[in-house]
DNA sequence: CAAGAATGCATACGTTCGTTTCATACATAC
DNA sequence: GTATGTATGAAACGAACGTATGCATTCTTG
């Protein structure tokens, strides 16, 4: 991919020791953080060794940079290109909210393009990339994030006539908390103990979740944008 | 709080230390994680001695666990408790939805009655609690966010009626990621490259915030529930 | 086939980690 | 005053960390 130009053609089985440290990364990080995962548990569970880190990737933090822009980038591109593909097609009619977010949301949900094998994993990654304290992984997000949100915002402005920009930014920026935390769930819904301990608790297959998501955010994103008045529930202290 | 029984009457310096401690880990933590955190460092900006951590706290996990609890536990009694009132005010009347959602929410964004010295720490502290890999502050926080859930949900269930429970379920993890998301937008807003780069981003104050979630999520809430039919927006790829 | 770069592997280096130990200072109780 | 137990200070422990180095192996190229 971004090999120092070996001036060789590549076998078959050079990028295997890369993809395998990637996959495991991205299972370990997904699971324990960056920093809660050291490059000798990596290179355990990739079967390789500790050279193949600074071989391939030169530092653990470079290392952690590709994974997140392994699984990023594809998804922030299939998400913009729906969204052209949607704009295309629409021609000048007034695209609908709920079809401007399954191009944000189903991107981010269906990513077995790339073999399915750890998708998980890579979708809790995902979830889990806005609160990455690591500053170069967190520069490429926020920088990744910026340009998806600046096409939705626009597109969306459109298909809500309107609504304000200022209330579209918090708006969406609730639409992007409740997409990472309920993909969250989802993935992790076995593990939830509030979740077995509900008995109101299923687990619908991946399109109940993107319907679920669809529908509270349109509604969401559809709320009457004046100030609403509360029924006086707190006295207001101070 | 929980000193071995001295014996002996505190004096005034007695936890001085202590809470410098868990101040400082607390900002820390907030900043880089647990993981990412290291002792000294801590006790540093404490202006305490390594000795310290292992007296008052024994281990880095133990003190972990207790700036978690410290900010928890108080925001959720806080929670209860303003649900409680509401439904010991209103009767047998039905509560309203927003009503409910400010219960829920004011108590995570006031915690002024700490001493709002690091108020902001400790809120960003909560937006990440739930991605906290250490198993035994996960444990915690799931443990405390399941009876406020379960709290809620009930109260909810009667303010919409005929929402199928499993519904709810969803929805409320939605609302809990839209919560968290937007809190950590709002807390990090001048820092935040796109909402910098975003003319149309103003930053509310925390009503103002307060009131852009509750519409947002009583709407989502409330959305219709019957799964709504797309306007074929993807060839369905397979 | 031989030359030589590209890659995989084993080991070691220097640092930092969380934790422990022990001595000391202080406040209270008898 | 002396004993008792709490709190802090300085120093060091073994373990694990990320990284670097050197040699063996593998495959392409001429």
């Amino acid at each position: 991919m971004r090999l120092p130009l070996p001036g060789t053609i590549s076998r078959d089985s050079q990028l295997a020791t890369r993809v395998a440290l990637l996959d495991a990364a991205e299972r370990l990080f997904s699971q324990n953080g960056i920093e809660g995962t050291s490059v000798r548990e990596i290179i355990k569970a990739a079967g390789a060794n500790l050279g193949a880190i600074n071989y391939h990737f030169r530092t653990k933090d470079r290392l952690a940079l590709e994974v997140f822009a392994r699984r990023l980038e594809p998804v922030n591109r299939e998400r913009i290109a729906r969204l052209d593909a949607l704009e295309a097609r629409g021609g000048r009619r007034k695209l609908k909210l709920e079809q401007i977010l399954d191009a944000l949301i189903r991107p981010a949900l269906e990513s077995e393009e790339q073999g399915a094998k750890n998708c998980d994993d890579f979708m809790r990654l995902i979830s889990r990339s806005f609160q990455e304290p690591n500053p170069e992984v967190k520069k490429f997000v926020e920088q990744q994030f910026a340009e998806v949100t600046r096409r939705f915002d626009a597109a969306i402005l459109r298909a809500v006539p309107g609504l304000p920009p200022e209330n579209l930014f918090w708006r969406m920026s609730f639409v992007h908390g409740a997409l990472h935390h309920g993909l969250q769930t989802w993935l992790r819904f076995d593990q939830m103990p509030y979740a077995m301990l509900n008995p109101a608790a299923v687990k619908p297959d991946r399109e109940g979740l993107i319907q679920r998501l669809i529908s509270f955010m349109a509604a969401g994103i559809s709320a009457p944008w004046s100030k609403p008045r509360l029924g006086n529930t707190t006295p207001d202290r101070r």
